[in-house]
Order: structure tokens, then sequence, then C-alpha cells
DNA sequence: TGCTTGACAGAAG
DNA sequence: CCTTCTGCCAAGC
């Protein structure tokens, strides 16, 4: 049982937009988060894909540390090796499989 | 209007 | 570990 509409408003969209920009900017040096947590702390649990076509396709994403999101597994966005050295230069480890040791860096985002 | 595409999630082989 | 599938949903064509 859904709890939240099954389609989003224009209106909602740019809400959510808003938001998911906002929290990726809070998400503290050194951690990362996911995309599932932004897409329901944003309301919209099940928008997950949402997040990642909002950070890729938003014109100015590039400014927000977008590089701390990665999905669920600790695996980085593919075609963007980079997000790699980033997260490494604030102290992130990998593991042998190539994902983000999620037991150690992984932040959840909460409301003020 | 209908089908295809993903910076996803999760399960399966 | 990797690939593939299903469910998901907005965007593109």
């Amino acid at each position: 049982m859904k709890d939240y509409p099954d389609q989003m408003t224009q209106e909602q969209a740019c809400a959510f937009r808003d938001d998911v920009l906002n929290i990726v900017s809070q998400i503290p040096r050194g951690s990362v988060t996911t995309y599932g947590h932004i897409a329901a702390l944003a309301g919209w649990p099940s928008h997950s894909r949402m997040v990642g076509r909002i950070l890729r396709y938003t014109p100015g994403a590039e400014r927000l540390p977008c590089y701390r999101v990665v999905n669920i597994e600790g695996r980085t966005a593919p075609g963007w090796s980079r997000q790699r050295l980033l997260l490494e230069e604030e102290g992130v480890t990998f593991k042998r499989n190539g994902h983000v040791d999620m037991d150690r860096f992984l932040w959840t985002p909460t409301f003020e």
C-alpha cells in the first residue's frame, strides 16, 4: 500500500530535484550515500533512478559532491572512473571487488 | 501512443 | 565476479 502518489506533477518533480540536490550537498566529506536513501528522504522511495538522472543531467550538479553518491552495493557510476579517485582522495577505501566499503563509509541522510 | 533507455535495486545463475 | 532478469519510472524517439 503506497502512501505516495503514483505520478509526479511538474511542481513535485521540481521540488524533488531541489531536495535531491540539497541532500547531496550535505553529504559529509569522506563518506557516501545511495540513490535509494536520497529518493526516500525526498519522499519518493521508488524514484532512486530519477536521482541518478538528476545528478547526471542537471546543470550545476557538478559543483556538488555528487561523486559521494553510489549505488547501494557501493558501486560507482558506470563510465565515470574519476569518481573513485575523488572518493579515495577523501579517505574512502574500496573493497577488493571494486566497491566502496559501505560498512564504514555509508552516511544516512536525515532531516535537520 | 508505444517501445527503448538508463549514474537504480535486488535476486538469480 | 560477471551477466541477465524483473520491477521501477521519467525521458526520448
